[in-house]
DNA sequence: TATTGTTATACTCTATAACTATA
DNA sequence: TATAGTTATAGAGTATAACAATA
């Protein structure tokens, strides 16, 4: 006999509460907010993008967004600059920013691999596969 | 080359959004919340645990709950009643409070379905599994 | 004294809608 | 008029501690 189908998110949760104290430990080990360490490192992928831009890349608002840009600006670490459209501000990280964003992001990692231990390898690209592919609807 | 390494939570967050608005459409389509359907789907599950167990099991607070649980009784889907130490109310889904959750389910299952069709079989038990051992620990 | 459920309170998060300056 | 960023505000969500009944 089979079990009973268990819902996905009931499934997924526990793993996604888990990352996001990781995420936020290692933010916070570093001076910054989880949400500031995403926006960082947003902006060090992929430069020249304005506020809403990367709001809407991260799931995150442009209201809400607003006070952690003041924050990184404040600590040098992210600068808003005027682009062509001059309504637009395109956000640049600074040579510091990069830094801490990865030192942030070497904890993360590090406590990732910590925690996907359990898994066996197979399982644990096919892990990162499948939301890969899911995420992009 | 190969590409970076993404954080994981990065990758997980926008599916359970999706998930997440699933399962807040298919409970609120029954009169319920989220979490109201959280609730009646572990108290049938596992019957005989009190308030503080299905809190620590859902990963929901104890006095986040009161409300959802005054809520239920009030509709007659749910009964709170004194067990062996009568400090501790034991949970018990009536019939009628079954069925609401079945009937929840069946559209969250249908939901996740059609969400999970962008998978090949193969990642989609993959992702089920993954998480599902991640979550044990 | 410790624990279960309850209540009260404060704090954070989030969503919505204006406002400004540009376009 | 429409858009990007900002600000203000209200509502929901969350965490904490105190309380009553029971162990």
């Amino acid at each position: 006999m089979s079990e009973p189908r268990r819902d996905l998110l009931a499934v997924l949760l526990p793993v996604t509460r888990q990352l996001r104290r990781i995420e936020d430990d290692a933010a916070a080990a570093h001076g910054l907010t989880m949400w500031q360490y995403a926006i960082l490192s947003a902006t060090a992928a992929r430069p020249g993008l304005n506020q809403g831009q990367v709001a809407g890349l991260l799931g995150y608002s442009k209201n809400r967004m607003i006070g952690d840009l003041d924050e990184l600006e404040r600590l040098r670490l992210l600068r808003r600059s005027p682009g062509p459209d001059r309504r637009a501000n395109v956000l640049t990280a600074t040579a510091a920013g990069i830094r801490r964003m990865q030192q942030v992001q070497a904890d993360i990692h590090r406590d990732e691999d910590r925690l996907l231990a359990a898994l066996p390898p197979g399982q644990r690209n096919a892990l990162a596969a499948a939301a890969d592919r899911l995420a992009g609807r």
